[in-house]
DNA sequence: CAACCGAAGCATAAATTATTGACCGGCATT
DNA sequence: AATGCCGGTCAATAATTTATGCTTCGGTTG
């Protein structure tokens, strides 16, 4: 029980400068944070002695451990209450805010890609694995992304074939069979190359997944497994950065879920770390 | 903040002993009610002043206060999560547990780089935007943060030079001089070469920044100014991420904030934007 | 190799907390 | 009304806990 409920349950039946010490710790319960034993009985005028009974006749161990209890109280109620009122006179100018808006983007993202797809894709990838190949391509912006998911799938032991640009993609693909992957990531999703790409794929029997922004875009309606970012914001300079931390966090998600999908992936993946660990710090 | 995002941003700068403390209390901090410094000293086979000192640097004012502190976090979590386990049990078993890690990782890289810091870099490049050249360094991983944020700054009108290989960046800084910046990307810091690139880059009497773990690293004591990024999980698949997410989140912000740095960057931003949309969108 | 720096422990001072015993007033019993 | 009991309070002090000064030691720098 709360010590704040359970002091003011016993305030009835205390003495008289049981209750004035009550009475204080009950109004000032924030500024025992920095009083003692002494001190809170000095501001009341009692003794030191009285304060120490007064915790111990409550069931407490001690002052110390009244205050702490007390605190924790007081946490516990500051937790529901005071988020509302920190977001909201946030002085801190950009950092938290910026905060807020990538972790709305990235729950937003969450949200409407259906586990299930999600669930999907990591399994195409996975299958693309151990049978096939998976090919990545992304242009300007998404490129960095396409190419960081890609050493990702590496690591992983999974054949991953990157291009950032489309007429070498163009080529690597005529060799692109059944049980294949593509992986196209398009912000707009409305290049007409990666659109020709992604037919062409197709008519290879490869299977199509896309990561656009949810938009109904070209490039989208193409794809057997489309995964969608949402994010959104009227400052030109931050709405990239939203897009892209919530593409990341999509792209975590995942691969997360391809790691933990048991097979010998995991035992794959510690290796591969082992050995970069090694080439990079000689 | 709370106590434990902090001493886990701070583990890595930590002596031996001092880490053992930060270990127990991270992953005992219920019992610490009931731990004097003596008691809590004891149990690690270290003498008290040990304890106490370890509290001081983390910048409470003794042990009852970090003990006081870790009790409110602790009820302040209590509160809040065992809610969240509720709703992490609905179905989305990793992706919000990787969120929150994630969050934890970009807030303690928030609080271990002081806002001064933050500022210096901002003003660092944006004078070398103005009469200098930025140049940009990563290799492996650090390459596709080192890529993007190049990117960005080129967006604003800032000339930059970015290299992935350390030979082509070698005679790249040859021409470089005072005025100029370079912004070297390295996880650990310990990358002879670029250690070589920094110490050549200051001869030629350019500012050099860093951009490493938060870790004491050779790297890092060659730097002008230093930004470190603080991420830690014991699973070698999650940590990573957990890295590049603070990482991406300290250069988001930096970015911000040379975007709000008035001039009229604002307006080239935009006009680059819009001229990169119709180039992608033909 | 000397000088230095920081980390850790020991011893001890300082502080905080808990207990003891004395005193006082109210109140019931004689 | 006197006596004895009892809860409440406090001052003094014991016990515990925390903070600090000093020393040593290992590693680093010049």
């Amino acid at each position: 029980m709360s010590p704040l409920v359970k002091i003011r349950s016993e305030r009835d039946q205390m003495s008289a400068v049981e209750r004035r010490i009550a009475d204080f710790v009950l109004e000032n319960a924030q500024l025992l944070r920095d009083y003692s034993s002494q001190q809170l009985a000095n501001a009341l005028g009692i003794s030191q002695s009285s304060v120490v009974k007064f915790t111990q006749k409550l069931g407490f161990k001690g002052y110390p451990d009244l205050k702490y209890s007390v605190g924790e109280a007081i946490a516990r109620a500051d937790n529901s209450d005071a988020p509302q009122l920190a977001t909201a006179s946030d002085g801190d100018a950009g950092g938290s805010t910026l905060w807020r808006r990538k972790s709305e983007a990235e729950e937003a993202t969450r949200l409407i890609n259906p586990p299930e797809t999600l669930q999907a894709v990591a399994e195409a990838i996975a299958l693309a694995g151990r049978s096939g190949k998976v090919f990545i391509i992304g242009l300007g912006e998404d490129d960095i992304y396409a190419r960081n998911f890609a050493l990702r799938l590496s690591l992983l032991g999974i054949l991953t074939v990157h291009n950032f640009d489309t007429a070498r993609m163009t080529a690597n693909i005529s060799v692109a069979g059944a049980g294949d992957v593509l992986l196209v990531f398009s912000e707009h999703g409305n290049h007409p190359a990666l659109g020709k790409i992604a037919r062409y794929f197709r008519e290879r029997r490869g299977q199509v997944i896309t990561v656009t922004r949810h938009t109904a875009n070209p490039l989208r309606t193409l794809a057997d497994l489309a995964l969608v970012v949402s994010a959104h914001d009227e400052l030109p300079y931050i709405q990239p950065l939203l897009y892209q931390s919530a593409l990341q966090h999509l792209l975590d998600g995942l691969f997360v879920q391809l790691c933990e999908g048991g097979d010998d992936r995991h035992a794959q993946l510690l290796a591969n770390l082992d050995r970069i660990q090694l080439m990079l710090e000689p």
